[in-house]
RNA sequence: UCCUCGGUAGCUCAGUCGGUAGAGCGAGUGGCUGUUAACCACCAGGUCGGGGGUUCGAGUCCCUCCCGGGGAGCCA
């Protein structure tokens, strides 16, 4: 019999097949017992209907427990009654290892004793659907920029000094000899590649030490962070909002059974289309004065605050030319009012804030220079990005899209945690 | 770091005024010919987060420590 996966049976009815995987739950109603099978890429419910077998192999499914692993052969049926239309009628099937206690029922649970048992909540049908749509979007974000011809260029981990200066890093020794720091963002080294090869992008792991807690905050994220030289600030913008574009249409069109799982409304996520609102910071806090927010030009906008300004579009928006400082060294500033910084961020919509935070960067030498000793930065550990401005430089700008908040926003889940396969959170960094 | 809520059966929780421990689910057993978190009956299951204190008596009141949830700031 041909072995096959379970979101490959409706291609299949009528035929014999092997199954294998796991239990995912059993029913039984008298001379009829039902196996909701999983293995990994769907479940599927298998019935034993009692008449048409021997006491021999009922009595072995009835011992069946949840979690339990085994092989099942069977003809895959067309049923109107199941979810996935599709039912297979068991032929045989045989255990491979018992499982025996499994914690997680398939009744509610608290998110405590979930985290605690992450390595097989990822087993459940939810998660398992949050972790296809995460891979996608890992997979067509890469697939986007090879299609436009950018080089991935991957940035080191170990970095010898913040990469922005003001957030708090973590800190590992270094043979004894010195101290090195998880980056936080491969941006600066992406600025290297970018003239280098023009148009680049990494994906990686960052490393934030603050101590935030919040359903927003990880200790350990993923970004994908583009940079191309000889763009400007709205160049930069509309290579975010056409990532985005593809990245939803991509996911609406291979996901839209786990996005029912997850209850997502999809009407959002088919208004995500061109043209992405632009707003600036200006605006931004004429729209939060109106809605009776306290808040003045200069200052930064709070996680309430994004929510209220991306609650006002129906899709996305980029909020642009934020004050200068409240915003990183290495931002250019606004040739016409030097006191905004060419940067942007993108508020995803529903709620959902800050998704992608990117802009045009500083390719003077003088003025760069200038702004790390305003900002009381190494200057000795910046001279190689000074380089940059010094042998060539050029316009160029770049963004990072956290797939994390991207993910939790596609598929609307309320807590961070849930869409990284196993979080690294303030208290929490088992298992 | 600050504010706030919580820790009682494997899980989710209730527990009144301080009077000696409860439910639902899950596990187990039995029943049921189409179940979708199946249902019905029976049944086992407890160091009430740790330590200290008040009291004749503490799950309940007080102190302290530990662990976790939600939020703020910061950010993706």
């Amino acid at each position: 019999m041909k072995y096959l996966l379970v979101d490959e049976l409706k291609n299949h009815i009528g035929e014999e097949v092997e199954l294998k995987g796991w239990v995912y739950n059993t029913r039984s109603s008298g001379k009829i017992s039902f196996l909701l099978f999983r293995d990994g890429s769907g479940i599927v419910q298998a019935v034993l209907y009692h008449p048409n077998h021997n006491e021999e192999i009922i009595k072995r499914f009835d011992e069946l427990t949840q979690e339990t692993s085994l092989v099942v052969w069977g003809k895959v049926r067309e049923d109107k009654r199941a979810p996935s239309g599709v039912e297979l009628d068991i032929i045989d099937f045989k255990v491979i290892s018992a499982s025996v206690d499994y914690p997680i029922s398939p009744k509610e649970h608290g998110v405590d004793f979930l985290q605690s048992n992450r390595h097989l909540w990822l087993r459940s049908k939810k998660q398992a659907a949050i972790m296809r749509v995460r891979s996608d979007v890992v997979f067509y974000a890469r697939e986007f920029f090879n299609n436009r011809k950018f080089l991935c260029i991957d940035a080191p981990i170990f970095t010898p000094s913040a990469c922005e200066g003001t957030t708090t890093l973590f800190e590992v020794n270094y043979f004894d000899e010195k101290k090195v720091y998880l980056s936080q963002s491969g941006q600066l080294y992406m600025e290297a590649a970018a003239l280098a090869y023009g148009k680049v992008y990494c994906f990686g792991p960052a490393f934030r030490a603050e101590k935030s807690k919040t359903r927003r905050h990880l200790t350990e994220f993923w970004q994908i962070e583009p940079e191309v030289a000889f763009f400007n600030i709205d160049d930069d913008m509309e290579l975010a909002e056409d990532l985005v574009i593809y990245l939803v249409e991509k996911i609406l069109e291979r996901r839209q059974e786990d996005l029912k799982t997850l209850e997502r409304d999809i009407k959002p996520l088919e208004n995500v289309k061109k043209p992405f609102y632009r707003i600036t910071y200006e605006e931004a806090i004429k729209i939060l004065n109106r809605k009776g927010i306290d808040i003045k030009f200069g200052e930064d906008f709070g996680a309430p605050d994004e929510a209220a300004i991306s609650l006002e579009f129906d899709r996305p928006v980029f909020v642009h030319r934020y004050p200068a400082e409240i915003k990183a060294f290495y931002m250019k500033r606004d040739e016409k009012r030097q006191d905004l910084a060419l940067g942007f961020d993108m508020l995803a919509g529903e709620g959902y804030g800050e998704t992608i935070g990117g802009g045009q960067r500083e390719d003077d030498y003088e003025t760069l220079l200038k702004r790390i000793e305003e900002h009381k930065l190494p200057v000795d550990n910046f001279k190689w990005y000074l380089d940059l401005r010094k042998y060539g430089s050029v316009p160029h700008a770049g963004f990072g899209l956290g797939i994390e908040r991207f993910v939790q926003w596609v598929t609307k889940t309320q807590h961070i945690r849930e869409v990284i396969p196993f979080a690294r959170t303030l208290d929490r960094t088992e298992p």
